[in-house]
DNA sequence: TCAGGACTTGACTGCGCGGTCAAGTAGCCT
DNA sequence: AGGCTACTTGACCGCGCAGTCAAGTCCTGA
């Protein structure tokens, strides 16, 4: 869309953003019509449409400022931090707190993933994950911190412990974002620090 | 629906189910619409709703057999083995097998997850798979094979590796089931046994 | 051969929803 | 004041789709 919006303009749309995000996670994309986010809000749908081109692309923008904003927690997190290991460490716990404050989020995210629709954004906001990820177990490993192996794979599989464990501990049964944290780290720490004697597993290319 | 089906009764339903699953996975559920369906098949919409109630109903009997097939392949690849972790493995193993081969389930169960009418379902056969790894991981527990932790926890961070390097690795890039599970088997096992142990089980091609 | 149940047809209905638009109103700069 | 632009209204449109149904056809067992 790209309008030029004066603050008040603003303030409306990030009104209609934090709404949607709500109803979508609620009640799902398909079942939540511009209908009931405008009714929600007390407007007419004219507004929706001042602000947005569509209900997708709406939706569209809410994953992007999610994502980035996840994204800049996480840089904040690690901040200088120098070792890699611990790095990665912050990343965890850093992630894991912003899910725990942005849970809707989580659930759009989930759904995105599904749609084709937003499958090239969703894509996007993964590689650029997946990178960061993999940038750090990287590190971790020039270092010599951990066994030699392959860090796409390695730092897809710690997203996927965060990831499961976000979902099943953090935002199904209710527990501390600190204590879902440590369990993630636990379970990748001894996943990644092989033993000295035994770096020799049977690699794959 | 539960009707009395001749046996080309059944097949019908059968074609039906499959042709759904296929055209599903690849389409989404809510943009296939049941004239789709039949047109695809070359029938008239009656014949639709003489098998299922509804576009739903299909969906969850879908759903419903796949995870029953998979968790029967499951048991069946365990076998008589005995050792825990070597229980474990045939298990991720043989998911990782029945994925490759039944790529379309993955995506119409990563879809229901994220759909209000659909969850009561899935959150049942994650209960069972959930229950299923959980008692592998104990029994690995009780043996002494891994350290004692929240087998819960550690049940949900083996199957979050688990789905998501199918995800991106089986289903994403298109690589062997076999190199698949040794990645996560490699990725967990580290993260199970604290030791050296050096007790790799044997392989079943 | 015929009854009756299993299966099939496809036009039709009703409706919910995304999106449009002509006609406003509010606020701000000159 | 007056004019320009940002914003708002809500009735309306049209489409696509899930689900119905009266009228068939096919098959099987007696």
């Amino acid at each position: 869309m790209a309008r030029r919006l004066t603050p008040r303009g603003e303030q409306r749309r990030n009104e209609l953003m934090g709404f949607a995000t709500a109803r979508f996670a609620a009640n799902g994309y398909h079942s939540t019509s511009v209908a009931e986010l405008v009714d929600g809000l007390g407007v007419g749908k004219g507004v929706f449409y001042w602000y947005f081109d569509s209900k997708e692309e709406l939706f569209i923008e809410i994953l992007r400022d999610g994502e980035r904003a996840l994204r800049r927690a996480q840089w904040e997190a690690i901040g200088d931090e120098s070792v890699p290991l611990a790095r990665l460490e912050l990343a965890i716990r850093s992630s894991m707190d912003w899910w725990s404050s942005h849970r809707d989020l989580y659930v759009l995210i989930e759904f995105a993933r599904t749609e084709a629709s937003f499958a090239s954004s969703i894509r996007k906001g993964e590689r650029v994950a997946l990178a960061d990820t993999q940038k750090l177990v990287q590190e971790a490993i020039d270092t010599g911190a951990i066994p030699d192996r392959n860090a796409v794979v390695v730092a897809q599989a710690v997203l996927g412990v965060s990831s499961i464990l976000a979902r099943t501990q953090l935002l199904g049964r209710k527990r501390p974002a600190s204590d879902v944290a440590d369990e993630v780290i636990d379970f990748c720490r001894h996943g990644l620090v092989g033993s000295p004697t035994d770096g020799r597993a049977q690699r794959t290319a």
